[in-house]
DNA sequence: ACCTCGACCTGCAAGC
DNA sequence: TGCTTGCAGGTCGAGG
């Protein structure tokens, strides 16, 4: 469950899970995910001492006291779990180890905390002391979608030139961080904009962002904010409003129009031929 | 420099 | 029931 509105929910877990306890314990159930684990991996994390827990676009920063940073990416299926002392008196499903199991955390508060990835696609890697909390897949990333330094004109700067459709641009982590293949499409269908549209036509005219990019970034800003906060309640009735809704009717007011899906750069893209231009 | 495509993995649902 | 196919919320490197 990996677009940036999952991985804040599961930073917030681990934050809480996690904050000010020391590592007692790492164990590395295999070699590598998608790449290798980083030398010294257990090593350098064994002992310390976890100050918070944050996020940059998909990324997990687990910031240590000795200013090494910790940094998870879930890939496709990667996923956290914390598992307290009292969990585990339930009897419930606790800390008990499933199949995928690749990374286990035990912290000085009794609480476990595993990494769990069937596909394998996750990273895990060190962000060393002196880098000062630089790393090359950090610094490739665009502006934080949810930052009010994200603005119209700063995407329609990111989007000059580009000959890709809009939708491909919103997946490119260098253009805006955290948005993947739902929220692309939900933000597209928010601004009411065709998802197959060149990218460079949302740039700059005359100095002045269109209406276009100004409606995109507030689509972007709106439907992360409204998945953030629908997590925290735990409420799962909603669903998306064009996502894997091929056939069905356009939940705009008004609008005639049925939902498609169509297939760009090799992924699935919903949405709605009618009210999206 | 930009762009497209396949590769990397496992699991699940649908179709035969 | 068992097989095959296609699809899945993400990158990343090769090659045009």
């Amino acid at each position: 469950m990996p677009e940036l509105p999952e991985v804040e929910a599961v930073r917030r877990i681990l934050d809480r899970a996690m904050r000010g306890s020391r590592i007692t314990r790492v164990e590395l159930r295999r070699a590598n995910l998608r790449r290798p684990f980083p030398a010294g991996f257990v090593n350098r994390l064994t002992g310390q001492v976890i100050e918070d827990v944050t996020r940059r676009g998909k990324y997990l920063l687990v910031r240590l006291r000795s200013g090494d940073t910790l940094l998870a990416h879930l890939g496709m299926s990667g996923s956290f779990r914390a598992a307290s002392p009292s969990d585990e008196a339930d009897a419930g499903s606790g800390s008990k180890a499933r199949a995928h199991d690749h990374v286990v955390f035990e912290l000085s508060s009794g609480t476990v905390v595993t990494f769990n990835d069937p596909r394998r696609f996750g990273v895990m890697d060190l962000v060393a002391v002196e880098g000062a909390a630089t790393h090359d897949a950090l610094d490739a990333l665009g502006p934080e979608p949810l930052n009010a330094a994200f603005d119209a004109a700063v995407l329609a700067r990111a989007c000059a030139g580009k000959r890709v459709s809009l939708k491909v641009a919103l997946l490119d982590q260098r253009i805006v961080a955290g948005v993947g293949n739902i929220y692309a499409s939900e933000a597209l269908h928010h601004a009411r904009l065709s998802p197959r549209r060149r990218a460079s036509t949302i740039a700059t005219r005359a100095g002045a962002p269109r209406d276009a990019a100004v409606r995109l970034v507030t689509g972007i800003k709106a439907v992360l904010r409204k998945a953030i906060a629908r997590k925290e309640q735990a409420y799962r009735g909603g669903r998306f409003r064009v996502y894997e809704r091929e056939g069905q009717p356009c939940l705009r007011p008004r609008c005639p129009g049925t939902i498609r899906r169509i297939t760009q750069a090799g992924r699935s893209t919903y949405y709605c031929p009618t009210c999206q231009r």
